[in-house]
DNA sequence: ATAATGGTTGAATAAATGTTCAACTATTAT
DNA sequence: ATAATAGTTGAACATTTATTCAACCATTAT
């Protein structure tokens, strides 16, 4: 019985959960990736950015006016969302304009916003 | 025509395009509130406790154990989960098992996972 | 009562992150 | 060619955030 480690008093039980627990678990690298992109997602200038895109595209300078912002920090900002791929863009002259690249995003959000709906 | 300023050398269009977009956008408190859930999302730690919570209840210690990490590290950030609304506990004894607290979650990680998977 | 264990909490530290600023490229107009 | 505008980029700065550490509370066993 050499399984028999103290973890939480309740020796040989919490071995046999933990491991069923570690067998069924999405891989690290699955979870790492998820909580990239909702990292990517959970910031609010981020997040404008993609809700103004979910009506039209943009080009920068309409979406910096629209939130009040700098040209630069959302031109930050329009780079991480290239990089993991919610944007894509495509250029017309001088202009750069926005637009969604997920299709999944709509469905990603209205679940987010079923949860803070409730309750 | 006062309302020719100059924004992307577009001077009309753009004026009514932004105000259409405005009128359209979510509330500004709304998308706080999403990107908040998302950034709580965000944190692999804290991915992780929901994936392993998605299988099974489980105590402080053995999320602690499964992550390997220390139980306080866990504990601030159930504290978190918490306030979010994500997870629920119940105490019985010295111990604190924790579990979801949303019917959403698993639609809300199905949707991220979609789109880590495609492309 | 005392010791031991599960868990929480606050302060401190270190790392990550967002915005600003200035310099830069690219395209268009004079 | 020069000026002006749209957009990008890197460095600097300030803020946020996750983990660690130590002290603490609560419950159970001796």
């Amino acid at each position: 019985m050499e399984d028999k480690e103290e973890i939480c008093e309740i020796t040989w039980i919490d071995k046999q959960k933990i491991s069923d627990v570690k067998k069924k678990i999405k891989s690290e690298d699955i979870i790492n990736r998820l909580s990239e992109t909702f990292k990517v997602l959970g910031d609010a200038t981020r997040a404008k950015i993609i809700f103004a895109l979910l009506i039209e595209e943009l080009c920068v300078c309409e979406i910096s006016e629209l939130l009040k912002t700098t040209k630069s920090a959302v031109s930050h900002q329009l780079r991480i969302l290239r990089n993991t791929r919610l944007v894509k863009y495509r250029k017309e002259g001088k202009m750069v304009y926005y637009s969604l690249d997920d299709n999944h995003i709509n469905n990603i959000l209205a679940e987010g916003l079923k949860h803070i709906e409730e309750k």
